[in-house]
DNA sequence: ATTGACATTCCAGTAACTAGAAGGTCTATA
DNA sequence: TATAGACCTTCTAGTTACTGGAATGTCAAT
């Protein structure tokens, strides 16, 4: 199986695959002997945990932790429930911060709105509610 | 002023504002002499306002726009505050992106809690929840 | 003369890709 | 057989906004 076979049957680029190869979440795969990487299913199965595992937003790294210890046939399932636990934590958190970002952006906006747009340098300007004091 | 009562004046590091003036965002200062960066007042409130926009996570790229504007002696107060508009509606997606990633991940863990965690390749592992169809 | 706190430049690394160049291979058709 | 096109290979470099470190220079005080 080629490597566009792969992408096809995991939804991941051909380029993002050879980078997982490259990262080290993926193993160098067999050649064909004009060159060619040659995939076989257990590479679609480990793509798609990693694909997966993205698409939960996991890092590389804990990717490849999991992928480490599912190599040595130790089950991962406990250190993925941890990453997955944690990363629902700091999403939560970046939520919180993000949720106060936006409201001070929208405070600003309106704030903005009662000045005058056409100040350059006077203290009437947005500018100024910007600058840090 | 050396660059670190600069630091000091405005809450950014050293590196980051020689790391500014590289990107275009601060202009290359005075120098002295000895060849040290010789700032002044005028400095701080630039470098106070690429803070305050900063904060509000505008790009660098949006901060070299409105300090174009202004070095040209055009307001910017329209470009910012359409900029900080926009910066809130992205904001706002972004939550929602989390919100869901955040309900996934939880679902996902209580779930994985269901199952035995020492199953390498068996069907009742995590890893396969995990893993995209 | 030496110590310590500053300053300078340049190089490399972060995360996870993505784009593009230059070239080799395979298959089908004119 | 020539060639088109769709694929493959490797390599380099760009993205964002910094941060860390190395090697070296300057300045004030002891």
């Amino acid at each position: 199986m080629k490597i566009q076979e792969l992408s096809q049957a995991s939804g991941i680029s051909t380029k993002t695959i050879r980078f997982y190869e490259e990262s080290g979440v993926l193993p160098s795969p067999a050649r064909k002997p004009n060159g060619y990487r040659d995939y076989d299913q257990a590479d679609i199965e480990r793509l798609r945990l990693v694909a997966g595992a993205r698409r939960l937003d996991l890092s590389l790294d804990d990717i490849r932790e999991i992928l480490a210890l599912r190599d040595q046939r130790e089950a991962p399932c406990r250190t993925l429930l941890d990453r997955i636990q944690q990363k629902a934590d700091e999403v939560a958190e970046r939520i919180v911060v993000l949720q106060r970002l936006e409201a001070e952006l929208r405070d600003l906006h309106a704030l903005g709105l009662t000045f005058p747009t056409d100040d350059v340098d006077g203290k009437n300007c947005v500018c100024h509610l910007v600058s840090e004091k």
